[in-house]
DNA sequence: GTGAAAGCGCTAACAC
DNA sequence: GTGTTAGCGCTTTCAC
């Protein structure tokens, strides 16, 4: 089928392109009549205005890119959904990008913003080091993640966060806590996490332990080495995970060690996402405000977009109750 | 942004347009030393080609979007993560649409298809009446969801779905097995489900109930209705819920109204997507073998692009066992 | 009020 | 081997 184009249509109307492109966009003087035949002309021949063309001369394509390590996981679901609902109201279509396990994708999807197939991005995926984002102060906004001066970060209070979930613990009466967190050199503002836990213990005069586990392992890895945690520390009798899956795999592990949970050892997980709670509502947790988090980043996006500078934004946690800890 | 266009880098490299496009795509015969200055002149130009200007030109953007009621959501999280990645491979990027809660917005990503901002659709979204899906031919795929009859549906196999989760609450002896399902008006396959657990409790002479739950209302709402359902029937023993997160409000309610799960009333669930499988691993279910269907709807997607008629495709289904039922 | 024409940035006949 | 030029489909000065 060959496409109906803007010339079709003035034809079939008896008027001009310039007129008909008025028409389509409301602009400019025009008589009842012609508005008329105009419309009545792209009925007829069912014209459909191409979106490209438009994108050309307009240069906006009103595309934002998500880039984040994996869409099937409750946080990301949850803070994706959320970011598509928050652009789709102001007119913006989503590129979605998942990155985990294949770190070149993240470069890709910043050169469809070079190559201004998209408007802006906002980035949440764990790859290192990435040289285009240091060029210049493109139309970008991070979540929980640091990617370079330019860049304003949105995220949780983590350093709060951290301390929460051990006061938790420790109100738990746990003695020996351990941490799991991503590996220290990863650009996360949840590294800021491990400190809240480590000031706490070290408050408290307990050792403190973190194992490091990156976030884009499979899962048979990150289960290993949960169980090689309670190899290690028999002793354990409290777990600070990093995320709630973590969390799960954490409690799995205790009870593969013969351990009950909460009454040997206590399991505390952090993000609180909404299919979580529903899944596993019995999880104690740091819930990250998911909801507000992609507004804020919205907002920002929406004011790099106009040219304003921006400044990082951090947004309050909070703990949910359950039985685990 | 990318003011630098193909005929700043030409003017550099002393040449024309036409042998900077062919430098850039590598086509017809080129003089070594031309595209050596070329390449300098693009490096020294930071060039980056436009790609919208190619899109019009090409008449293809390269996008596919997907249309499902949420990815937040752990069969739509994986689902739309393999479909996503599944595409990469294939050089498409993905525009992802979250139509939950709002039914025009799947009208608007078929403009989007329609507009020739993306070139084909994998829809899975439960509006009902969307005109424009019976006008032609177009390069659509759906995902568990009669559409029309032009577009091929991936689906597994409902109906065996259907009687293996009710074999398994017959052979854990259950007696009056309450199945729900979405309203019978939607047209989605797995109203096969149902067919399956209705053929096989008649067989067995037992009563059918099958209570409605509409996929895209709140949870509190799902939940009143599974609270109703054991107000209702004091008696029942046994649960077929439609999917796993309807399970495990099933369980809820089960446990709110003084029963033991799986002692008094067992639970079968379906979907047994991974993230459900690794927050609730407990939970018996059906599981969909969604990176097929994500693959075998690519598959089909691609074809239907290069203009090749396709048929629906049935994928198999396999019983996962947990604890409650 | 309406139209002619010049782009938006790129590609591919078709020439030479 | 390389260049000229006519589009891809739309919007918008600038005339009339």
């Amino acid at each position: 089928m060959t496409r109906v184009k803007l010339q079709d249509v003035a034809e079939r109307a008896g008027v001009s392109v310039t007129t008909v492109s008025r028409v389509l966009n409301n602009r400019g003087y025009l008589s009842k009549q012609t508005i008329q035949k105009v419309h009545q002309a792209m009925e007829e021949l069912n014209y459909r205005p191409n979106a490209v063309a438009r994108q050309l001369f307009k240069q906006k394509t009103d595309l934002v890119g998500l880039v984040f390590p994996t869409v099937n996981n409750p946080f990301f679901g949850e803070l994706e959904a959320e970011l598509e609902e928050r652009l789709y109201e102001l007119g913006y279509r989503v590129v979605m990008g998942n990155s985990q396990n294949n770190p070149q994708k993240e470069e890709q999807y910043l050169q469809l913003l070079l190559n201004g197939q998209i408007d802006g991005l906002i980035v949440g995926a764990h790859n290192e080091g990435i040289e285009a984002y240091h060029n210049t102060n493109l139309p970008i906004v991070s979540i929980e993640r640091i990617v370079s001066k330019q860049i304003p970060v949105v995220a949780a209070d983590n350093y709060t966060g951290g301390r929460l979930a051990t006061q938790r613990l420790l109100d738990d009466g746990c003695q020996h806590i351990i941490h799991t967190n991503y590996p220290a050199t990863s650009s996360t503002p949840n590294q800021e996490r491990r400190r809240g836990y480590e000031e706490l213990v070290n408050e408290h005069g307990m050792e403190k332990i973190t194992y490091e586990i990156s976030f884009d392992s499979p899962n048979e890895e990150k289960a290993a080495i949960f169980k090689q945690i309670f190899i290690d520390h028999p002793e354990c009798d409290g777990i600070f995970a990093d995320n709630d899956t973590n969390a799960r795999l954490a409690i799995n592990a205790a009870r593969q060690a013969g351990k009950r949970v909460p009454e040997d050892v206590k399991v505390i997980g952090y993000d609180g996402a909404s299919s979580t709670q529903l899944l596993f509502p019995d999880l104690t947790t740091i819930q990250q405000p998911i909801a507000e988090m992609a507004k804020v980043a919205v907002d920002l996006l929406q004011k790099r977009l106009a040219d304003q500078s921006v400044s990082s934004v951090t947004l309050p946690v909070k703990l949910i109750p359950g039985t685990t800890a």
